[in-house]
DNA sequence: TTCCTTGCAAACAGTTTGCAGTCAT
DNA sequence: ATGACTGCAAACTGTTTGCAAGGAA
């Protein structure tokens, strides 16, 4: 899809923030950030492997691994708290956002905004210093809807 | 803590309600609900185990295992969200309540209240049909901040 | 008696680690 | 040239499954 344009002075991106933190650039990095970057997607690490194998048969998955610890250590990535999920999933947006996950299916869904008054009292923080919330919405997306006998509306 | 008081009529427990469901009530099972139902606590798989295998040297894993995810199923029980955490951990409160967990630690606090305001706009909700809602807390206990080079404050 | 439940052992999925060769710098 | 990075294979952890014996109803 980026098939050599007029040279576009390079922005800061990913890459050279890596670069600068005194990490090297390999092929195998390059593919990895470069999906990562891509979108803003929800990758395990085995979707990433599939989706860099076929332009890339010799990567291993240690080093898809080993790679996204890496930027999870870094900041560049954070992963995704998802109860009944196989795998960790990780998330390019690491900016302040939400979710929406399917019980079923785990589909999962950003939610852009914050929510306001989500704030603990002191008693409640008990000594924590806290540096981040995170409000997660539990439903059934569409898909399992329809391939489900009705749910009941919920009860409360 | 409860040495046998006077005759109460038997509340209808976790016990109870299982049994109407059809499970059979065996001692590992007794042995294992009457922990969960102890207090309101987070338990790993492997922390159930630890707890009744002194009282009951036979409990495999296996049963374990199994009746968590038998209760889970029934919604008596489930399964607490926590990236980064190495297994799952099982919350006995089924209520609507939320979590303060240390990013370090993985230390978990229950945040017994709602917040208001937390709905999601049609569009947001994208055709999902939204059962609940979890916030979590996210930053560091006070054990693992006494232990730390001082986290920066927060720079958002 | 019936068949749900148990526990062992083996299977499994996801992830990590040890190590020797390779490559970015 | 140097040491970080890679990839293979094996190790590991948490969890699930197959199956025969056992126990609750």
């Amino acid at each position: 899809m980026k098939t050599r344009k007029a040279p576009t002075p390079a922005p800061p991106t990913l890459l050279a923030r890596l670069r600068q933190q005194g990490l090297r650039v390999t092929p195998q990095r390059r593919a990895i950030l470069g999906l990562l970057s891509a979108g803003h997607g929800h990758f395990t690490a085995e979707d990433v492997y599939q989706h860099i194998s076929p332009g890339m048969p010799d990567v291993s998955r240690t080093t898809v691994y080993s790679t996204l610890r890496d930027l999870v250590e870094r900041g560049e990535l954070t992963e995704v708290a998802d109860p009944g999920a196989e795998a960790v999933r990780y998330d390019t947006n690491t900016a302040l956002h939400h979710h929406l996950v399917c019980l079923s299916c785990h589909a999962l869904l950003d939610i852009g905004r914050d929510f306001p008054g989500l704030r603990l009292t002191g008693k409640e923080a008990a000594g924590y210093q806290i540096t981040r919330h995170q409000v997660t919405f539990l439903g059934y997306c569409p898909a399992c809807l329809a391939s489900r006998p009705a749910q009941p509306t919920g009860d409360a």
